[in-house]
DNA sequence: TTCGAATATTAGGCTACTATAATTTCTAGT
DNA sequence: ACTAGAAATTATAGTAGCCTAATATTCGAA
């Protein structure tokens, strides 16, 4: 009746800071306590403590009052938990019939109890898919992720062609409202417009009867990252 | 970053002990703290005092030095428990190539963070399946099991053809000389001798090509259950 | 350049779970 | 019926994680 898996003894919160710090990172935030408080959902004293242990067992550096770096452990332990996350996330939702919004939550649980091996098994079954269903790059089991070159929405210039290749949310309402407009990783558009002052972005996506103009608000366009397929239209 | 699966408050923990009654009580083995100290591969005093707050919970009826008795509010999460582990042995074997000796580990960690929805897909996709892969009965989402009508192979009467219907065991050792010895549950056999003073079982197996005699060691042979399906011989 | 607001840390507590050592209760054998 | 040994419980302590309240540090604005 042993507990955890055999992953070097991080508990289900440790691995949860980890996951946090680096996807922090990968967004380029700075991982300061207050954030993680937040991003977690605890006080920041319990991130403190929390930041304590991780230091100590090295899998991350701290600089009392300024912010954490995760060691090259750290990192590594956090891609871990990542990749089951996402094959999780990928193997419930091709195989068991999970949609884009309901997947993050019981990915969320699952990926501090599933073992390597079955990660494994489900990545075989998937024939090793390299994204998951929001888009996210699936780290590889040696711990390489290619963090594809992708900026948000609303940097995107009028007139050019993009890619929607991830979202960055997890609200199961935002995730189906975006599903409504029409966008799931790999759906291709040009913005036809983007009003100053945080204002909308109108992105028209060709459909087989013809294209749809959709307005999309900054907040919500700020979490969508797009890849550039064709500049500005200069002729 | 929510925790736990929605299921009321019950840590791994209670939930591992809770199941650990039930199955010693179907097992007609009386729960006692020094039993259950031993399953659990925890120390007495530890046990004690999870009686103690799952009875204040209403879980289960103590009554100090005697065993204890689950309430049926107690039954019902520890089948709860039961369907989750079944299911997923069940799902983990049929679809991600797991064998029945490796298949209990992984369940084992899973069984407390899966959601009950996954459970209900699981089970669905393999046709809501009656017994998991050691031929256990898997209790249906009401929370009803039928036990079958089975016993001890050390108890079937020599002569007599049974079926072999379950193995109570874990350890992966024992799992893979079972099926060395061509048994599977849904294997049926006739008992051809059995030797006083705990001694081996020999049963015949009937094969494509002939059939084949294996002999049993009592200790083996009494954690496989059987259903007898023809009475001895009376010609 | 100093001061105040924001942020981080320490201090001190709580719960759930584990353990060992000491004590209590039960029960079986004489 | 008594008593020794087994079994269970209480007493006490440690760890991980969380919290609130109190304190310390930093940094930007005047």
């Amino acid at each position: 009746m042993s507990a955890a898996p055999e992953r070097a003894g991080l508990s289900r919160s440790a691995e949860d800071y980890l996951k946090v710090i680096y996807e922090l990172k990968a967004k380029g935030v700075p991982a300061h306590t207050s954030t993680l408080a937040a991003e977690l959902s605890v006080a920041p004293p319990s991130v403190s403590g929390m930041i304590k242990r991780l230091s100590e067992s090295g899998l991350l550096e701290h600089a009392p009052y300024h912010g954490v770096e995760l060691t090259s452990t750290g990192r590594h332990a956090a891609l871990g938990v990542l990749r089951r996350h996402r094959v999780l996330e990928a193997y419930l939702t091709s195989k068991l019939g999970y949609s884009w919004d309901t997947v993050h939550e019981e990915a969320e649980r699952l990926e501090h109890a599933v073992s390597d091996v079955l990660i494994e098994r489900m990545a075989l079954a998937l024939n090793n898919p390299r994204f998951d269903p929001h888009g996210a790059p699936i780290p590889t089991e040696a711990g390489d992720v290619e963090e594809p070159e992708s900026m948000p929405l609303t940097e995107v210039p009028v007139g050019s062609v993009a890619l929607f290749s991830m979202v960055g949310d997890r609200e199961p309402e935002r995730l189906r409202f975006i599903e409504s407009l029409g966008l799931r990783p790999g759906v291709s558009f040009r913005v036809v417009a983007k009003q100053p002052f945080r204002g909308p972005v109108t992105i028209r996506i060709p459909g087989t009867a013809g294209s749809s103009d959709e307005v999309i608000g900054h907040e919500l366009a700020e979490g969508l990252s797009c890849t550039v397929v064709e500049e500005l239209d200069h002729a």
